[in-house]
DNA sequence: ATCCATAAGCGACCTTGGTCATAATTTGAC
DNA sequence: GTCAAATTATGACCAAGGTCGCTTATGGAT
C-alpha cells in the first residue's frame, strides 16, 4: 500500500529534519513552523505525525531502545551474565549518550511517558523482559545462582542503569566515561555492599 | 525587613493556591492566570516568584526533600546503617507518594532540573551528602564493611530508589506497598545479586 | 514631610503549541 | 474514466505561557 510507505516515509523525514534542527539550535529554539517549513509541509501536517513537539524525543528515544532489543542476541553467547549485561547495558548507554545533549530531554521524555501516563512504553517493557529472559537462561545454565526473584534483579539493575545515566549527565561527572560508571555499579550490586 | 517576609509569604501563598488547584483540576488544566486570580495578583506578578508554570512542581519536590533533610537526625541513632537508609528512604518515599498525582509530576521536575540543566539541585546534593555521611559513620562505627567508596554505595543507593519510585507509579505495580518494594531493592543491592 | 532609588505589581502584548473545519488527494469499485 | 468514501494536508484560529515597559508601593536618607 503507497500511503503506508509515503506515511511512514513522511514521519521519518519529519523525525530527521527535527532532530536536525534540535542540535543545531536547541529544543526549545526550534519551533514546529521551522520543522514543518523544513519539510515542506504546513504546521498542521506536522501534528498528524507526532501529537506534541515532545513527541519527537520520546520517538528517539524508543527507536535507541528499539535498536538495542534488535541487537540483543548479539551478546547471546557471552558466557557470564555479569559480563552480558554490562555489554548490553553499556551498548545502550553508549548509544543514548552520543547523541549529547538532545539525548538528555530524549531520555526525561521517555522516563515521563514510561512511568507517568499509562502510555505502557513498549520498548522499556521489552527491554525488561530481554533481560529477564538474559538472567533466567544465565540460570538454568548454572552460570548464576542468587535468591532473589528475576524481575526484582531486573529492576536493580534497570535502578543502578537510570543512575548511571543520570549521574553522568551532571556536569561535574562528565569525566570518568560512562561505560566505567555502569560498570562499577554493577559491580556493587552484583557483589552486594555489605563485604561478605 | 518586612519586604523580604511579605515576599516570602506571597510566595507561599501562590504554592499553596497552585498546588490546591492542581490536586483539584490536574496541572496542565490549571493556567496561571487562574493562580494569580486566586492570590488576587496579576499574571505578571507570578513570573516574579516563580519563572516558569513547572517551577511550583520543582519547588514542591525541592521542599520536600528539604523536609526530610532537617529531619534526618531523627534516625542518627538507628543501629544499623542499613536498617537507617531504610527508615530515611522510606520516609522520604511515604513524603513524596502521600500526594497522589501530583507528586510524580513533581519528581519528573526534580529529576529534569537535576540531571539536565546545571541547576545543581542543592537539595539533591544535600541528600547525597547526608546518606554519605550516614554511611561514612557506619563505617567508622565498624557496622558496615565495605571494599566500594561512599558516594559509589550513595549513587547505588539512589539507583534503587528512583527505581522504586518509578516502577510504583507504574499503573499496574500500585498494589505493593512502595516501602516494602525499596526494602526488597536495598535488599538485594547489600546482600548483591549473586549469591554468597 | 519630602524626595529618591529600588523593588514589586501590573496587564497589554507577543509567541507558539495545538485544534479544527475545510480543501485537496488518494483509493477502490464500477 | 468516473465517482464516492476515506484519508491526509492545510492554515486561520485559539489559548495560554511568558515578556516587558510602565506604574505603583516601599524604605531609607535628608
Amino acid at each position: 500500500m503507497l500511503r503506508e510507505t509515503r506515511k511512514k516515509a513522511l514521519k521519518e523525514q519529519i523525525f530527521v529534519q527535527a532532530l536536525q534542527l534540535f542540535q543545531e539550535k536547541g529544543f526549545e529554539q526550534v519551533t514546529v513552523q521551522e520543522i514543518a517549513s523544513a519539510c515542506g509541509i504546513a504546521k498542521g501536517t506536522f501534528f498528524n505525525y507526532f501529537t506534541k513537539k515532545e513527541e519527537i524525543l520520546l520517538y528517539l528515544g524508543e527507536s535507541q531502545l528499539e535498536v538495542l532489543n534488535k541487537g540483543m542476541e548479539e551478546y547471546q553467547d557471552v558466557p557470564e551474565p555479569k559480563e552480558q549485561l554490562k555489554l548490553v547495558l553499556t551498548d545502550l548507554l553508549q548509544r543514548y549518550t552520543s547523541n549529547g545533549e538532545l539525548m538528555k530531554l530524549s531520555i526525561v521524555e521517555v522516563i515521563k511517558s514510561a512511568y507517568l501516563f499509562e502510555n505502557e512504553s513498549k520498548s522499556i517493557r521489552r527491554l525488561q523482559q530481554s533481560l529477564a529472559s538474559l538472567i533466567d537462561r544465565a540460570r538454568r545454565n548454572g552460570k548464576l545462582n542468587s535468591r532473589w526473584d528475576t524481575d526484582v534483579i531486573v529492576s536493580t539493575v534497570l535502578g543502578v542503569y537510570l543512575q548511571t545515566m543520570m549521574s553522568w549527565s551532571l556536569p561535574h561527572n562528565q569525566h570518568s566515561r560512562i561505560g566505567d560508571m555502569f560498570e562499577r555499579y554493577l559491580d556493587v550490586i552484583w557483589e552486594g555492599i555489605a563485604q561478605r
